[in-house]
DNA sequence: GCGACATATAACCGCATGGTAATGTGTTTC
DNA sequence: GAAACACATTACCATGCGGTTATATGTCGC
């Protein structure tokens, strides 16, 4: 694990996939539905669902001719586990870091 | 606030940004010392912190002919909010969202 | 005011990205 | 097995990005 971070936040950069996981998010979803949602052309969104399960943020389940899409949470993780150093810095803990806090509130 | 999260996600994307503010997490910095620090032109960095401050990642205090650099975490706390609903498919509470559990466990 | 210093901006380049229309591939149905 | 369906891939285009070198801008010391 903890490869790097630079594709899931190349990934998640563009709305339209960050859109995809939101959908995502409530159950697994055949292509066609997601390009029901997208203003997108279905190549379009085809090609952002090969983006998004390069980088492992999605699965998918061949069903007949459907390809159910599911969300991998594994890369949010890894996001999450980046953010926690800086994590400190917004949630009023002044232990350690109290000269940003005085930077803050400066501006 | 929570203007859109496009523009932090797409900053971070980039692995010396990323490594910018991981320098200024410790303290401010003048932009020769972060030039001494990554393989970059001077050009090149002055680059990416205009990036960086053009999305509120960072904040720049002139002194002289110095430019002090540091860190803005608002940003980051968007992003973190952003995760917040994915968060719980990861952290192993089990309520109302088992179905992803058990996609999980099939892979 | 002038040269040195610190940084920003401009101009340029190659490459990746996001979108589309057209076409290919696998599956179902009859 | 042929047509219809669901999706992926290809080919193409315009735009943006990250890098560099060259140059402009502002500040300090004398």
């Amino acid at each position: 694990m903890s490869a790097t971070v630079t594709a899931p936040f190349t990934a998640l950069s563009d709305p339209a996939r960050r859109r995809i996981l939101e959908l995502l998010r409530e159950r697994e979803r055949p292509v066609g539905e997601l390009v029901g949602h997208l203003k997108l052309s279905q190549p379009g969104v085809s090609k952002h669902l090969r983006v998004l399960r390069e980088v492992g943020l999605v699965r998918v389940r061949p069903d007949g001719k459907r390809r159910w899409y599911g969300l991998r949470a594994e890369p949010l993780a890894e996001l999450d586990a980046w953010l926690a150093p800086y994590r400190e810095l917004w949630t009023g803990r002044l232990d350690a870091l109290e000269h940003h806090l005085d930077q803050e509130e400066h501006r």
